[in-house]
RNA sequence: GGAGGGAUGCCCGAGUGGCUAAAGGGGGCGGACUGUAAAUCCGUUGACGGAGUCUACGAUGGUUCGAAUCCAUCUCCCUCCA
């Protein structure tokens, strides 16, 4: 097997719970928080960078990569690791993410996803079969199954159609798949935002042998409240033995609840996207850098925050490059969002792993929602 | 000395009788961003608490029911010819 996982705590108040991912690139101390680079960069970041911060694995995307380099490419150039210099564990999403982010231009058959490329519109049918093709092709440690990520306000009949897609995909792309030495193939439930369809999604996922899955179709514009029931409605139910990843979640709140439900994974675009826009993270929340009160605070984001950014510059600064809109700006900005994240997440990890889990996140919930 | 062109809101700039508190940029201020079609998008930007009133298009005076827009004078700026 390509990957294992190594349950090493549980809260015993919480589903919380700590372990370790053994990947063919390196081991990853869960729960972990993972950096975007859907064009195989994490944007605007050095991967020098990604390591100081102690970023452990990151992601890369199917689509636009099949888009663009072309899997060929990638594979002729000995893979994504070596093409984009990271010799770290590396996940693709499957393009499944694409099907509904990309919706409008896109038409679902039971067979797979008609895309219109955003590039130069011409048409890329990608079929579950497809999408592990290419997936084996870029190479990374963890690889997607094809899914349809069902947009919020679907209703009934439509989640539980797509459900069925899903699973038939799932089943396909598990068939397709050779699980080796060096890939591992995760399996994703579905099911919107009826627990039950989600109850049944687990069942009918996890009833195929995947060596992890995850929770697709959250935070996809549905109020919080109702992210966190769901959350906390599925993970639970999920293999106990096995990793689970929340795809696409990564707010610091959404990190201590899905870690309270027993998620061991995030990826989130957040961090790098907030970053290019000038927003920094802190602990409480979120600061506009573009702000007027940053004009003369000759202080760092945050003082308590040893990132290479917090180290070096001052708010004033990170201001005036974001205002002179200087590129610079998206690069430090973007490492002291992904940097904070990760500290964060690691600091919840310790807390599990001294039995101080509820007191943590009791603290952080003080802190968060009282502002 | 002569001939012509111009002065618009914080800046640039459109507008040449009523639909103009005045297009469009820029700048300023604020907001959004969650498996990335995003170094993106949205709002706001004369004053007074509103549908309302007032103050505004270099200055002053005039024509008109009505003027940023027409006329006169003045002030300043630019170009060309001496």
């Amino acid at each position: 097997m390509a990957i294992t996982y190594e349950l090493l705590k549980e809260c015993p108040h919480t589903h919380a719970r700590a372990g370790i991912l053994h990947t063919p690139h390196g081991d990853i101390e869960t729960p972990i928080f993972m950096p975007v680079g859907t064009k195989a960069t994490v944007k605007a970041v050095l991967p020098e960078s990604l390591k100081e911060m102690n970023a452990q694995i990151i992601l890369a995307n199917t689509y636009h990569l099949h888009l663009r380099p072309g899997e060929d490419i990638v594979k002729k150039a000995g893979g994504l690791h070596k093409f984009m210099n990271w010799d770290g564990p590396i996940l693709t999403d499957s393009g499944g993410f694409q099907v509904f982010s990309l919706g409008k231009i896109n038409t679902i058959t039971d067979d797979g996803v008609e895309f219109r490329s955003h590039i130069d519109g011409s048409r890329r049918f990608i079929s579950p079969e497809k999408s592990i093709q290419i997936q084996n092709d870029l190479g990374a440690d963890i690889i997607m199954a094809f899914d349809e990520c069902v947009p919020y306000g679907a209703d009934r009949e439509y989640t539980e159609r797509s459900l069925k897609v899903t699973v038939d995909w799932a089943k396909r792309c598990h068939a397709y798949h050779k699980q080796t030495q060096t890939q591992a193939l995760f399996g994703i439930i579905q099911g919107g935002m009826f627990p039950d369809l989600r109850s049944q999604a687990v069942e009918q996922t996890c009833a195929i042998d995947f060596p992890g899955y995850s929770i697709g179709g959250l935070s996809v514009g549905e109020p919080k409240e109702i992210m966190y029931e769901l959350l906390d409605h599925t993970a639970p139910l999920m293999p106990r033995n096995k990793p689970r990843y929340l795809m696409g979640v990564g707010s610091f709140d959404a990190l201590m609840q899905g870690v309270s439900s027993g998620i061991d994974m995030f990826d989130c675009v957040m961090q790098t996207r907030m970053g290019r826009n000038g927003t920094a993270l802190v602990r409480s929340g979120r600061i506009n850098l573009k702000n007027a009160c940053y004009k003369e605070d000759f202080t760092p984001i945050e003082s308590d925050c040893d990132c290479y950014v917090c180290r070096n510059y001052t708010k004033a600064y990170l201001r005036h490059l974001v205002i002179s809109q200087e590129i610079l700006a998206a690069t430090l900005i973007s490492i002291h969002n992904l940097h904070a994240t990760l500290r964060f997440i690691r600091e919840i990890r310790n807390a599990i792993l001294m039995d101080n889990f509820l007191d943590f996140k009791l603290n952080f919930e003080k802190l968060w929602y009282n502002k």
